[in-house]
DNA sequence: ACGGTTTCGGTAAGCGCTTTCCAGAGGGGC
DNA sequence: GCCCCTCTGGAAAGCGCTTACCGAAACCGT
């Protein structure tokens, strides 16, 4: 049971060889050793059972294969498909990645954080939304900096708050060409269905929205913020719709959120599109086939955590680079117009 | 830039103490340390920037604090929701996870354990489920041993092929109960959409449903097999319509694949459930809300991954243990009854 | 006051590897 | 026949930590 793992020792010794040669054999490239002990060196290791000790050899070379992940909620499908698109990545590099989950809180972001640098992993990348916070922001810094100074690498797929290189959803963008679209399709009186007001994802496609109403059409958009999930949009929904019976389109920051909502409209008997329209963002993949089908913005998630691995891996440069995604506007049978 | 990392070394050497005292004060915990040269410890590694080196550590101490975690596919929400509760349970234990994707492929699966055994984890869960391959299943037990061996545990959630403890899924059981409530409800021409017949997974629940209908009804249900996915759910679909038009209900073998029936069947005009009821298993969060609400049989997905955690942290027994989950049939709107 | 027991720093031996450096063998050119 | 070079195996020095083990100092009871 606890009979010791198999050492390169072991191997050796088996093999009848030193140390050194069975390193080379088994793990090292460079030297070449004669077939015959090369040869002796595998069998024997196949017979002990032998796995060379990544730890040991990270140590011994001083350079992992591990990259850390550091998410809000891996069973979040936003998340999860970012994940996806950067575990793809990682794999053609040979890399193995370390994916951990903060739950949105921001002192476990810090402890993971912490901890994903105690294992000297090659690169870091945070995929959780920034939150409107100076300490937390200063304290993230406070760790990312020395990580960095002794060749690590970090980047993030959110605002760019951090002086690390960046994928930088564009937000605003997005959310104010869904508002211009929805002006044109004859919507009047709009609301919006945020997330707490911390979060800078929930807070910039508001704010996108409510400018790209302004620019296109007169009313001004409600607002009700709630928690960021499906729950959230259900309660958010059924609050506007006690204070707001009027609206006549919804956006929700997120496809989750506009979940939600359209599920609050179905238990009170309000139809959907015909008596309020409801939009997202994200374009969750799972989601496409809801009826009706959601308006959303289309991010392009799994090439976003890809583009994270790119920078990450590329050669560092002066000044933090940033990766701007644009999101697209998929207008489908939940906003048929007026 | 490259400057390296501060070790313990170096802290030891600013806060004029010896290399032991330093580890004492940082992280050692047994043996006490008089307060003031804890202090100048502390002082000096926080003026350093020090972060212990956990390959090193765990070198020295001969134990980590990693459990892998290997699944078929992150983006899929089965897995990201067993990947989330195993994330939970692991946090809990301070334990760090390391997260690895296969995409279904074999041999992918194997290179990802031999990683996972080289990275010396304190545990494995392979959730990923099980082909129909003595081969396969072969290579698999052949890392399997070797690292029980020596003192790493390993558990898996699916079907109990393997020589380890098992989460085990009663996909027989649940499709066996889902087929007996739908023909109850009036069905009288079922049909199953299936993935590939080398996943267990997919056969278990075929056959359980088979069994389930021919024990309560007359007619024997068509069956057409594709891809595990919503894309080969739409596939499956529309040939079965071809080939089957009179099918009353259909039982998919997974939500993924009752979505794509339901897209397929909204294509030609088909109405769910009126024209043809469609069930689906898993029951995945974020389908809880199409339209019409899918009935499905619910498994506890983020429960199985914590259970799976606890059987690879709990002492070892000699022999495997199996942990049974049942899944419930949960009927919704898409199979009313006749 | 003295042996025995704590208490607490420090020294050094590993943990399992890689890699530098050295040495011996063999080969080629003159 | 000798020198120099190439080729390949092995010895040993780390990589950054933990943790026996040792020894000095402080403290106890008598």
């Amino acid at each position: 049971m606890a009979a010791r793992a198999a050492t390169l020792t072991d191997v050796a010794k088996e093999a009848g060889v030193s140390l050194a040669t069975a390193s080379r054999a088994l793990n090292g490239s460079e030297r070449v050793v004669r077939a015959e002990l090369h040869d002796r060196t595998l069998a024997a290791a196949a017979r002990l059972g032998y796995t060379p000790n990544a730890q040991a050899q990270s140590m011994a070379k001083g350079s992992t294969d591990l990259v850390g992940l550091l998410v809000n909620d891996i069973a979040d499908p936003y998340f999860s498909t970012i994940a996806a698109g950067l575990a793809t990545a990682a794999e053609e590099h040979g890399l193995l990645v370390m994916l951990c989950s903060t739950g949105g809180r921001p002192e476990r972001e810090l402890e993971l954080l912490a901890a994903l640098r105690r294992q000297r992993g090659r690169a870091i990348v945070l995929a959780g939304s920034r939150i409107n916070d100076r300490a937390h922001l200063r304290e993230l810094a406070a760790h990312v900096e020395p990580f960095t100074a002794s060749g690590g690498r970090v980047a993030a797929i959110s605002e760019p708050r951090l002086p690390v290189d960046t994928v930088v959803v564009d937000n605003r963008r997005g959310a104010q060409d869904l508002a211009v679209r929805l002006a044109e399709l004859g919507y009047r009186r709009p609301a919006v269905l945020t997330g707490p007001e911390r979060l800078l994802v929930s807070r910039d496609r508001r704010d996108g929205f409510l400018a790209g109403w302004r620019k296109s059409a007169d009313g001004e958009p409600v607002c009700a913020a709630e928690e960021f999930s499906r729950d959230g949009g259900v309660r958010a929904m059924h609050r506007l719709l006690d204070e707001h019976p009027d609206v006549d389109c919804v956006f929700a920051i997120n496809d989750l959120m506009a979940l939600g909502a359209m599920a609050a409209c179905r238990e009170r008997g309000v139809r959907v599109p015909q008596d309020v329209a409801v939009a997202g963002f994200d374009d969750i993949a799972t989601l496409r086939d809801v009826t009706p089908g959601l308006t959303t913005v289309r991010l392009p998630l799994a090439e976003m955590g890809r583009m994270a691995l790119d920078l990450v891996l590329g050669t560092e440069q002066e000044k933090p680079r940033r990766r701007k995604v644009r999101g697209e506007v998929v207008l489908r049978e939940s906003t048929p117009g007026r």
